[in-house]
DNA sequence: TAGTGGTCTAGACCACCCT
DNA sequence: GGGTGGTCTAGACCACTAC
C-alpha cells in the first residue's frame, strides 16, 4: 500500500481503509487497529487518521466507541454510502448487486419552457438540451431519467454527448463544469402509459419521483433531473449516523 | 458571544455560526470573515473553526472558494439539513413552515409478528410496544407514524410514554437507549381506505412511505419505523454536496 | 492502570484568486 | 504580493472502558 505524497494524504487513506473494510481485511465486526496504530502503519498523522474514521463514522460504515475502539459495521459494509446513493444511479444499480446498463431513449436541442428557465435562470427563448435515458439492472428497466441543461454550457459543440455517463460527469467532460451540490425533491407518482411502456410496469402502480437541481460553486444552476424510480427492484436506502 | 469551556468548543461554534447565518449577521449570498479572523474573534483554533465550517459545506449551507473566501448559501439557508432530516417529522413540519403538532392514534402492548422478530432480533413470543402516531401540519394531517420497539426495552415499567415526543427521545427518555444510526428505505405506496380516512386524502392516490430502522452503537436493533409521508404538503427534501 | 477514542491547539506549507 | 482556503503535522490533555 504506498501513499504517494502527491495525492491528498487524506484521499489515500480513504481509499486504503475503505478497501480494507470491503475485503474483509477488518472483517465485519470486527475491531480496527487503534487509530495511533494506523497513523505510525501509514505514515501519517493520527489527525488524517481521525479525519477519515469520522467521515466512515458519519456514512455509519463504522461504530467507534469511546474507550474501547472501532468496529465495523456488519450491517452497513455492503451498502454504498458515498455521495447521497442518488447522483449515479449506474452505482446505484450495481450496490442492489445488478449490472447496469443505459439506454438513451432522447436528446434533442430546444428552447426552454417557462419552469425550466425559471430554474436554469435562463430566459424562455434560450435553447436548453433535453437528454432522456432508461437505466437497467440486468437488462430490466428500472430509472427513466430526464437531464436538462441550458445548450450555452457546451463547450464543444460539435461534439457527440457520451449517454453513458453520469451527468456529473457529462458536465465535467463536455462543459467543464464541476457539480457542488445537488437538491432533490422525493415524491410518488403512479404509472401512466408512457411510463408503464418504457419501464414495463402496470399503469396505476406508485412510483419514486426524483426532482434534482444541480448547481456549482457558484451557486449556478447547470441541470435539472426529473427521474422515475421503480423501487420493486432497486431499494432507495439512506444511511444516517448520529453525530 | 460567551464561549464557555466546559462544553465542547466545537459545538459551540457550531451553534454560533449557524445562528450568524439564520440570522442575517452573515447575509445570505455574502461573505463569511476568514476563517483566521474567525479563529481569532472566538478564540479558538483555526483548526476548530474549519471543523465546523467544513460540516457547513457538506450540507450546503456554505460554498468554499479557495483564494477566495467563504460565501453563505442563500438557496440552502433556510433548509434545515441537521441530521437526515427524516428522523424528527415535527422538525421537518416546522421546516416547511407549519405550526406541528401530533395525534396518538394506537399505543399497544403485543407479541412480536415473525417479520418484527427478525428485525429486532428477538424471538416471535416476546412482547412489542406498538405507538402509532399522526403528525400534523397546521392541524392537517401529513405523517402516519408507527414506531415497534422490544417491550424489555422499557426501563420504567409503569410510566407512560409522551406521544409528543420524537422517537429518539422517547428511547433516550424511557429506555436510556442512544440511537447511533439508522437505515431508511423509501418506497412509494397507494392510499387505501384506513390511510384515506387518516389522512382525510383520497383512496388510490401516491403516497411516500418509509421503512426505518433504528441502531445503538453496540448494533443492536432497537425500533423500527413505518411511515406514510403526504409529500403534496410536506417536501422531503435532500441535500447533497459533492466532497 | 493502561489503552482507547475525543478534544483542541499552534503552526507549517501549499494552491489558488484577486489586484 | 497579500490574503484566502486546503493540507498536514506533532503533540498535549481529557473521558471513558476494559482489565
Amino acid at each position: 500500500m504506498p501513499i504517494q505524497r502527491p495525492k491528498p494524504i487524506v484521499e489515500q487513506v480513504n481509499t486504503e481503509l475503505r478497501q480494507r473494510i470491503h475485503d474483509r481485511t477488518y472483517p465485519p465486526g470486527g475491531r480496527l487497529p487503534s487509530e495511533s496504530e494506523l497513523a505510525q502503519e501509514l505514515g501519517v498523522s493520527r489527525t488524517t487518521v481521525r479525519t477519515v474514521l469520522a467521515k466512515f463514522a458519519a456514512e455509519g460504515l463504522i461504530l467507534r466507541k469511546q474507550g474501547d475502539g472501532t468496529y465495523v459495521n456488519e450491517r452497513i459494509r455492503d451498502i454504498d454510502t458515498r455521495y447521497g446513493g442518488m447522483w449515479d444511479f449506474s452505482r446505484l444499480i450495481e450496490a442492489n448487486g445488478y449490472r447496469p446498463s443505459i439506454r438513451t431513449i432522447d436528446i434533442e436541442q430546444r428552447p426552454a419552457s417557462i419552469e425550466e428557465a425559471t430554474a436554469l435562470t435562463i430566459t424562455p427563448q434560450e435553447q436548453v438540451i433535453s437528454l432522456v435515458r432508461l437505466f437497467c439492472a440486468d437488462e430490466r428497466p428500472v430509472i427513466l431519467a430526464t437531464n436538462i441543461f441550458p445548450a450555452t454550457l457546451l463547450r464543444m459543440n460539435g461534439d457527440i454527448l457520451d449517454g453513458s455517463l453520469p451527468i456529473h460527469k457529462i458536465l465535467q467532460q463536455h462543459c467543464h463544469e464541476q457539480i457542488a451540490y445537488a437538491i432533490s425533491d422525493i415524491e410518488a407518482a403512479l404509472i401512466d402509459e408512457k411510463l408503464a411502456n418504457l419501464l414495463t410496469r402496470a399503469v396505476g402502480q406508485p412510483l419514486l419521483k426524483l426532482r434534482e437541481r444541480f448547481y456549482n460553486r457558484d451557486n449556478q444552476p447547470l441541470v435539472l433531473g426529473l427521474s422515475f424510480y421503480d423501487f420493486t427492484l432497486l431499494k432507495l436506502r439512506m444511511v444516517q449516523a448520529w453525530g
